[in-house]
DNA sequence: TATATACTTGAGTGATCACTCAAGAAACCC
DNA sequence: GGGTTTCTTGAGTGATCACTCAAGTATATA
């Protein structure tokens, strides 16, 4: 009986990512998400309800991706070598709308005024923080990694330089690339025990 | 004979400034500065011209006040005791109306838009860059950190990492102050020259 | 005190915001 | 092909956006 509707959802969710990475929640109108996903009002709000709902299921697609990312690099090399490669990855993707983190700018357009999709956003990185400390934990277990150092220590102080190269990488002028590398020459470090 | 204006224009531009650092461009309405600082629009648009006249003169202050503190730091404890204390002080600041910093978060709201303020807190940020590099500099004419190091490849990365920081610190659940520790403990290891 | 010169007031501007809804179109089952 | 159901259309909603301006008010000099 019923008329199927005659776009990909999952489609749409990313074109609406995209959008809302770029240019963030308040900087995306309705107007620009009507010409990008190629839909009238109407339409819309039948398929999503809202932009808040739209953005949220943007964040939790954005979220997804990356701990993808994250899981294939170590899967293929391991690790110690997904971590350091993940940051010059993250930066160097050509068709990624920004270089700053989704969730770092979701967190910071909308904290202040206590919305809801800036704890969605924490909640997210949360989870990004917690790969990260599995992957240092596994890294630990397979020796390229000191045991005398908590992984959840390591994967906390990780996601936070990753948060400012990614902001770092928004900026003119800034070799981002030669800050990833560091990030990378560091982690190597880590073989040896703590210096102090 | 004309008539004073009954306002502080520096007092109105710092309020302006915790306004607008604390919900970005434009999450800060006319109706929130109207509130804020006490004016109608008739006197705000004589006083300022426009919205972004104000936040440009709101991020000059910002960028000044950073500068300032950093350079009282340095004069009172010496260039590398500045640079480690900096990241601590920063986010430990109970008063500010957030923890991120005013410029990244114009950068990361604007930039997409090639909005002038972007490049303006882009500029801001290139000199504060700078004067991380003369204490680093300094620090190394000092003998406190190793000579074989570049101060500005030291400064690019330490401002990368305070940018970083000062996201994490914006976010439920994360200890920023320990992060901020950590830096301030990779700062020490400088007076050694590179493993590599 | 008279007058000139700002500054202050606040209702009002058109534009844009997110969003609604009644009507028409398309796809499914029988 | 008829009937049902959903999707699509797009003009239109009130609210809010940054901003204007004519009128009123206060302060300076003469």
């Amino acid at each position: 009986m019923p008329r199927k509707p005659n776009y990909d959802r999952d489609d749409l969710i990313e074109r609406a990512r995209d959008l809302f990475w770029r240019s963030g929640w308040a900087g995306t109108s309705l107007k620009d998400l009507e010409a990008g996903l190629q839909m009238k009002p109407g339409s819309f709000y039948a398929a999503f309800g809202s932009k808040d709902a739209l953005f949220e299921l943007a964040l939790e697609r954005y979220a997804l991706d990356g701990r993808e990312r994250l899981r294939r690099l170590a899967r293929d090399h391991g690790p110690l070598a997904a971590l350091q490669q993940f940051p010059a990855l993250v930066i160097g993707n050509k068709e990624a709308p920004a270089k700053a983190c989704m969730l770092s700018k979701t967190l910071l357009e909308l904290q202040a005024h206590n919305h809801p999709l800036a704890e969605t956003a924490n909640l997210h990185l949360l989870k990004m923080e917690g790969q990260f400390s599995e992957l240092f934990e596994q890294a630990q277990s397979s020796g390229e990694i000191d045991k005398s150092y908590d992984s959840r220590i390591l994967a906390r102080r990780y996601q936070s330089d990753l948060l400012g190269l990614r902001v770092s990488a928004e900026r003119n002028g800034v070799d981002a690339a030669a800050i990833a590398a560091e990030i990378a020459r560091g982690l190597s470090a880590l073989s040896n025990p703590p210096l102090a």
